[in-house]
DNA sequence: ACTTCTCTCTACCAATTGGTAGAGGATCGT
DNA sequence: ACGATCCTCTACCAATTGGTAGAGAGAAGT
């Protein structure tokens, strides 16, 4: 057998949670794609809160092995927020409901929120200690690090993450697409990051 | 009577579907919260997704009258920038369900999402004309209008709305910090939108 | 051969879902 | 006084929801 029909759940759940949303996926429909019962995905996961939380932990690592890959590189200045958006793309590109699901455990009322955070608080820490000793080192314009990350996250995740909004702009959303975004996107950040 | 059944059935769904989402909520949760019957709200609209589509029809015309009543200001360059983005933080601040409602009809698979487009259809057009007319007289850094306003809307959205990301950063979620952040978004988009 | 463990199944279930049918009480113009 | 219209209600309903109970098949260990 190439995949375990545990890991099968995983990945057909990642999938509906992270475009459907939680709410919105039952499970009944799940095992229906799956081309099993109900009942086999209830003895893997004891509930469908369950579920969830198992996929939000699988993604999360996914997420923070991407950036600690980049992180441990460690080239530093403005190559390296390049380089990290360039892999938070592909990850968007490859593997969208990835992002997706980030959305949905992100949203006001949602359980498993610092289920995610406990995996990312690492990273977030190590990021803004990145933005603080850039700027010390006077090769980026000096901020406040914290804030300076929420917007580069609202804008990464935003440019990756909101086909919907670019097709109703009109923005071609095919790979080639993609490339034009993550590009502009870049001179975009680098623009607002380089020291003046 | 203060308000109308059918204005607090709008104003109730929005405030549900803009946090909870479409799916998340029932009309009978929506009709107890309004101490009235289900059936009561069924009178008003044919079905739970007509509801959906007359709470989008009125938050985009919200969002739209925003957007214009600047826009007749017209101050024009960087000034222009910065007070569209004070007036939607101040309606992130006041009504946070509008632009949670907006993130909700964004979604891939979401319905209606033609029905909110063909309200914002106009003000995109016409900022990214605006934005087009400013990098033409050098009063912005020239890039892709239409990228870049992609990234402009990312940003101010993400950093208006994402409030559980910033609970998660450790950032402060109080009017305050609303402030701070607004702050220092106008900051980043400053020197992102400067004339080199 | 027998037990045990792993896995998937059928058979249910109570609760909730969105939605229909139609009764009954106001308030209205006539 | 009287019908008509507007509004909210009770009474249902079929379908779907997440979840329980337990049978049965197959492989593995003894």
């Amino acid at each position: 057998m190439a995949e375990s029909t545990r890991e099968r759940i995983l990945d057909a759940a990642l999938q509906a949670f992270g475009t459907e949303g939680f709410a919105a996926t039952s499970l009944d429909a799940l095992a229906t794609e799956l081309g099993i019962r109900k009942q086999t995905i209830l003895y893997y996961f004891p509930s469908k809160q369950a579920i969830f939380e198992a996929v939000v932990d699988r993604a999360a690592s996914d997420l923070v092995k991407v950036f600690e890959e980049q992180a441990a590189r460690g080239i530093g200045g403005l190559d390296q927020v390049e380089a990290i958006v360039k892999r938070v793309f592909r990850l968007a590109v490859r593997r969208p409901q990835l992002l997706g699901l980030i959305r949905e455990v992100t949203r006001p009322g949602s359980l498993s929120i610092d289920r995610l955070s406990a995996h990312t608080a690492p990273i977030f820490d190590r990021a803004r200690d990145f933005l603080q000793r850039e700027m010390d080192a006077g090769r980026m314009r000096p901020s406040d690090p914290e804030m300076l990350l929420l917007s580069l996250y609202s804008t990464v995740v935003g440019v990756a993450t909101e086909l919907e909004v670019q097709r109703a702009m009109g923005i071609s959303d095919s790979l080639r697409g993609a490339v034009a975004r993550r590009q502009e996107l870049i001179r975009f950040l680098r623009a607002a990051l380089e020291p003046a």
